[in-house]
DNA sequence: TCTGGGGTCCTAGGACCC
DNA sequence: TCTGGGGTCCTAGGACCC
């Protein structure tokens, strides 16, 4: 018998930070977004204050923030990608068979006979994340993934831990579930299925027109009904290559000058080849933008445009080189930019990279990319990096609260006082 | 004052081919 | 007073996810 769990960390980015301050347990804390602009992540406890509403703008609540005595982070997202590469390493030991889904999330396949005791496994699994980690988690075991998720937002009620098996469990849990919290239904598809008096997740399983669901919500919905009825459409499946891979922010204040945007966009054309190094791959298109801010009145600006390079690459200098050919191509004075970025477009393998014969110069200069990869690696993100990106960078990103990388640069190893 | 960043998948329709 | 039919490939845009 096999079973797909859904094991998602609470309040991940929250629960990264409290990790290295004891002293918050059961504290309310709140995580920022880039620029500090607003709170996107909150611990139960901040959410018991009335925080939690998504992208609400972090200055509307400064000063309830004060007067709660909420932890206020600015992101790192340094250290919450290396908690969660810990945290999939630990499911690993439970399973050879784990997709990681996200940053804070993972299916795991489990195998096991009628008397195996899923309720056990899943309570195990907590255990060890949080022995080895210090990372709270929360685990849903059905027999899809459509089911698992559903089982896993149940399981915030049962302790942690929640199994749906039995066709008597999936059902009860079904017909309370509002069918627009389910996986794969957004706003758009709710509003379609009401029109056929579809509001619960049980109601969606049993609506009988499958030609209808398909017309109006793809193949995409008639998958989610057939999961919701156990049948297996969503395989679990191996972590694949990106098949394209960008970077952009938005910018500290309003950018005018060309030179700043140059900077800006070869350090983002720095942070996306190293991604594409890092999965051995190389890409054979370019795309830039810049933007104004649409928030602010006045004259609006979007500059998009791509470039074909004449073989596959993940040379940082070829990168960078075609990110300003094409802010050439987009750039217009008089506008105060707010955001900018890079998009690296038709991914490939580096081993199924075919050369052009014809174009003047194919051939990345691999030795340095990977000589500046292993500083990097050992020394810490940024070490060497392109005079392009520029050194004061005062466009970047605000970043007031933010904590040390603390596990993955040495001068910011925590030290312990006893 | 501020309003994130990084992805995936599906479909319709245009371009192109024989 | 008609101007094929069938197929593939690519892209833009929509929807959704965390």
């Amino acid at each position: 018998m096999k079973m797909v769990a859904l094991v998602d960390c609470n309040s991940f980015y929250c629960s990264c930070e409290k990790i290295f301050r004891p002293d918050l347990r059961n504290k309310p804390v709140v995580v920022l977004s880039n620029n500090d602009g607003a709170a996107i992540a909150f611990t139960k406890e901040a959410k018991a204050l009335g925080f939690g509403q998504m992208c609400e703008a972090f200055f509307k609540v400064r000063d309830r923030v004060k007067q709660h005595n909420v932890a206020v982070f600015s992101s790192n997202y340094a250290l919450y990608d290396d908690i969660s590469k810990r945290v999939m390493n630990v499911l690993r030991e439970f399973s050879p068979k784990v997709e990681v889904y996200s940053v804070d999330e993972a299916f795991v396949e489990i195998e096991g006979d009628e008397n195996f005791d899923f309720e056990a496994w899943g309570r195990n699994v907590r255990a060890e994340i949080f022995r080895k980690i210090g990372m709270p988690v929360g685990v849903g075991i059905s027999k899809t993934k459509v089911l698992a998720k559903v089982s896993n937002k149940l399981s915030k009620k049962h302790n942690g831990v929640c199994v749906l098996i039995t066709d008597e469990q999936i059902d009860r849990a079904l017909k309370d579930f509002p069918v627009r919290d389910l996986w794969g239904v957004g706003a758009r598809s709710a509003s379609k299925l009401s029109i056929f008096s579809i509001k619960t997740a049980l109601e969606f399983k049993r609506f009988p027109d499958e030609k209808l669901i398909q017309k109006h919500l793809t193949k995409v919905g008639r998958e989610i009904q057939d999961e919701l009825r156990g049948i297996n459409c969503l395989s679990l499946e191996a972590a694949e290559d990106k098949k394209n891979t960008g970077n952009s922010r938005s910018f500290g204040y309003d950018v005018y000058t060309k030179q700043e945007l140059r900077e800006a966009l070869a350090q983002f054309a720095t942070n996306a080849s190293a991604k594409l190094r890092a999965q051995k791959s190389v890409c054979y298109s370019i795309t830039a933008f810049i933007h104004t801010n649409p928030f602010k009145p006045g004259p609006q600006y979007y500059g998009v445009d791509s470039l074909r390079f004449s073989s596959g690459t993940s040379d940082v200098v070829k990168i960078i080189k075609g990110a300003h050919e094409v802010l050439d191509q987009i750039y217009r004075p008089g506008y105060g930019y707010k955001k900018g970025g890079i998009l690296l477009n038709h991914i490939v393998p580096r081993n199924e990279c075919q050369m052009d014969l014809f174009a003047p110069d194919t051939s990345d200069n691999e030795h340095l990319n990977s000589v500046v990869d292993m500083i990097n690696k050992k020394y810490g993100p940024q070490t060497v990096k392109s005079g392009a990106c520029g050194i004061n960078q005062a466009w970047k990103t605000i970043h007031a609260y933010k904590s040390r990388h603390f596990t993955t640069e040495w001068k910011d190893l925590l030290t312990v006082e006893l």
